[in-house]
DNA sequence: CCATACATACCAACCAGTTTGTATGCCTCG
DNA sequence: CGAGGCATACAAACTGGTTGGTATGTATGG
């Protein structure tokens, strides 16, 4: 049946072309209206080189979820690589990180698993579940990071870790909801200055909030 | 053609059951997952029915968001009618009412804004921007509770009330993405909290976390 | 030579939307 | 007051395109 030249065979290449276009589709328009013909058409390969790789739909969706999710902790995970002499370094690092995806982006700011949570959440128990499971692994880093700091100085007022990580897991899937829909990506920046003056707030008891009026949102940004 | 006799005419009961069936379905599997068959099916009419009233699925997801909306800003509006004495006393009812949200349901709180929000910010304008416009005009009404708290006593530190206000509209809807993910309702329950706590700690300047383990459910407030 | 890695054609179900026909209730007008 | 007209409110069948998935082939490389 193949009239054309079948081009050079990279199994591996090409998953990863499948994946990546389904991600960028994903996060274009949702995961139900993001076709496995569309899928297949950006990644430049046929129905029959994707349903070789993945049994079904749901399956590009796991992937999809877990190459993000490990992208996404490996960008993370540098906030180890942070001193950890002032007790909220590592967790300044970490706020440092997520304010990075925002400045570093042109597009708006938008997450695989927050989509797809959003969406099948009720619907499909499986991938439910598998984001269930990478919103709590970013939680746990970030729960991690909190209770180091919190070994390292005894906050002013004692907090739970879990809890607060949960917060800031919330606050960040949310303020990248909202800003793409106000397209205001400073929507984000400033929430993130806010929660993290919030964490300083429980350590020092200084000030919890910017006092000032925060920056110009109108303008084109430019940061690196 | 229509053999089987036709009901009695109720056009604005026609009507109202199909936005509400195309709220339920957009709750439960998203906008674009729901299809107008289906919405049809579960409000009891036919297609003819849906086209006599929509002309388009997408006018029948604004109609969706603008009764949604109209629900909602009705139930928060009940802030207002709490006395004004302790300066933070609205802020608190407002917060009672979204905590009311999560306690008052079996089913797992969710936003029609916020699911319409996250499939279509990108992929279509239009409905963007009816959702933009909703989640403004909740910050709108949050930042006029901050603006009349900080009115009535002077904050401990100086804030924006529209940047405070913006903070807790994404900390809701991530709240609730989250939790229907993990399936914890309390998540919602606890962010909540820490919320209110965090908002009450810009005025007073006593606590900023409740202190540990947190609490149950506040009081019950009344639904509608 | 044979498992792997694809390509192509195809399928039934479903998609949003249209067409066509008819039942209903109100509004004249005699 | 009753007959008839007529816009409204639906019902049902249908259309062209798309959906996820399959069947069947063949080219490739070890």
């Amino acid at each position: 049946m193949p009239r054309t030249l079948q081009k050079q065979r990279r199994p591996e290449e090409t998953r990863k072309r499948l994946v990546a276009a389904a991600q960028e589709l994903v996060l274009e328009r949702g995961f139900s209206a993001s076709g496995v013909d569309q899928i297949c058409e950006r990644a430049g390969v046929t129905k029959g080189a994707f349903f070789h790789h993945f049994k079904s739909k749901d399956e590009i969706g796991i992937a999809a979820l877990g190459a993000w999710a490990e992208f996404g902790m490996a960008a993370y995970a540098e906030a180890r690589k942070a001193p950890a002499k002032p007790p909220l370094a590592r967790v300044h690092r970490f706020f440092d990180i997520m304010t990075g995806f925002v400045t570093d982006s042109t597009s708006p700011v938008t997450c695989v698993v927050g989509m797809m949570s959003q969406e099948l959440a009720q619907a499909n128990p499986v991938l439910r579940g598998v984001c269930s499971g990478y919103l709590g692994d970013w939680t746990d880093f970030a729960k991690e990071l909190l209770e180091e700091a919190k070994a390292a100085q005894k906050p002013r007022v004692d907090f739970d870790a879990a809890e607060a990580a949960w917060f800031l897991n919330a606050l960040w899937q949310g303020s990248m909801l909202v800003a793409k829909t106000r397209q205001d990506p400073h929507i984000v920046i400033r929430n993130l200055a806010h929660a993290r003056a919030f964490i300083d707030g429980l350590f020092s008891g200084t000030a919890t909030l910017p006092p000032r009026k925060s920056p110009q949102p109108r303008t084109k940004r430019r940061t690196k």
